[in-house]
DNA sequence: ACCGAAATTTGGGATATGCAACAAGTTGCG
DNA sequence: CGCAACTTGTTGCATATCCCAAATTTCGGT
């Protein structure tokens, strides 16, 4: 059944994985431009359009879609979607904790990156290293920053770069401090999900004199694969919202400095 | 006039910054979140990306502006924006060297990453090695490619890195081939504007079996600051059109072999 | 061959976006 | 102060896109 010629109509899923593989030439495709080149009708590929979006392989966009960028890949959880204006607020605030001058590492995740522009916009002149081609790419834009890229395996889903020969990198540098994100922080510590992440950040940790972890509300009461850090070895948590109960004591316990931005004013 | 306090309104050279820091986190962007997130019209948006868009640092979309195709910021020379097409078919020519199982370098470049895009397209088989962020992310989207980065200095306008570490890192492989672009192609031999890329060059050529240029013809006859391989190291070239004249015979003297796509044919 | 489910097309009204021209505001400068 | 150049806002209209729902076709199984 599976005819030697499917000429006539290609299939749903056909027309999906060409949507893809169109989005790795370009960064934007046009609904009518796909529409006419499968010869189907722009509701079609509208539709296929909206699942692939839903399957957050692919990001929509008024007219068309455009490649969902590497490391939105997590994006799709709905949370995060939300807590865009938190993340920012978070990042922006942890940026004034880095002076001119400093030396910092910083991972790949979300937070970071929402830190890493907080830090480029404001023109801090740092000389940053990392394992995220996304956070290089940010600071790069900054004309104050220098930036400096762990080598090793490229992780797609992250953008960024892990593995022994990253850690190995990074233990050649010595930090004045570290900016980490995480994917949980309960009572059992800072935990984090990625594989491969675990080394980075506890290598990250040992090269920096501070430790800063930036980890917004939703992670609290959250516990993954592997610890990254206990918390009499947190130093300072930068986060949108004061934990409360036994997780607030464990970090009171740990010695754990907490830091959170003032409170969003109107400026929208 | 730099008020403590400009919060009221960005200046068009701030939003213009924004614009493009947005793109390097979101691939798309949209005209009224842009103009809501700055508090200007919608209009106002419209004409920086209009503006951005004729610079070549985005691409324009209905209804927004996606991140420029190629790596972008050396893509505004005009010429490159009218060779699309013939990059990518050469691209996609030189795509088809490489055979599953290679293992291979790739420099920065806009033709290299054109290379790279027509990899994954056609999901070869392959490790790379490379410098270049915008190559490791677009391989990476290829779920048969396994990408390693190499470490170093952030070269922002290439978005690549460069430095005696990525060298030192690269010489650590041994690969099948070498795939490199370069700036210049005159008699006095491959050449390279791009400071730090030509010891790149050079370490990639020295640790791989075969090496291969991919020179678009618009290079021809242009020579720049340093020369990256004399005619005797070039091995493969892949290029558009047969060069003519002395440059010609330069290269046959030199044992170059020469590789020319096909004729692009109707397809669409 | 027939039937039912899923996919696709079709058509139309609601919305969003683009474009162009003009008005209003801002900045810089003599 | 006042002009000139530039930037931004506003308006009106053409166009493109979206979304919905019913009609039609295709597909897969019995």
């Amino acid at each position: 059944m599976v005819g030697a010629l499917a000429r006539k109509r290609l299939k749903k899923a056909d027309r999906r994985r060409r949507i893809l593989l169109e989005l790795r030439l370009k960064p934007h495709v046009r609904v009518t431009e796909l529409a006419e080149q499968f010869g189907v009708t722009t509701e079609t590929v509208r539709r296929d359009i909206e699942t692939l979006s839903g399957e957050g392989l692919l990001q929509r966009a008024h007219g068309g879609a455009s490649a969902a960028t590497p490391g939105t890949l997590r994006a799709m959880d709905e949370r995060r979607l939300e807590r865009v204006a938190e993340r920012e607020r978070l990042g922006r605030f942890a940026a004034s904790l880095v002076s001119d001058g400093d030396a910092i590492m910083i991972d790949a995740g979300t937070t970071t990156m929402e830190f890493a522009r907080a830090i480029a916009f404001a023109e801090t002149r740092i000389t940053a290293v990392t394992n995220s081609l996304q956070v290089a790419m940010i600071l790069g834009q900054s004309p104050a920053a220098r930036v400096r890229l762990a080598p090793g395996d490229y992780l797609r889903e992250e953008a960024a770069v892990i593995g022994t020969e990253a850690c190995d990198h990074l233990a050649r540098y010595n930090v004045d401090a570290c900016f980490l994100g995480a994917a949980g922080l309960s009572t059992a510590g800072v935990t984090e999900a990625v594989e491969g992440f675990d080394a980075i950040k506890r290598t990250m940790m040992q090269q920096s004199r501070a430790c800063r972890f930036l980890i917004d509300s939703s992670k609290f009461g959250r516990t993954h694969l592997s610890r990254v850090a206990r918390f009499d070895e947190v130093g300072t948590l930068v986060t949108d919202t004061a934990p409360e109960g036994p997780l607030a004591r464990a970090l009171s316990d740990g010695g754990v400095r907490i830091c959170i931005p003032p409170a969003p004013e109107e400026s929208a």
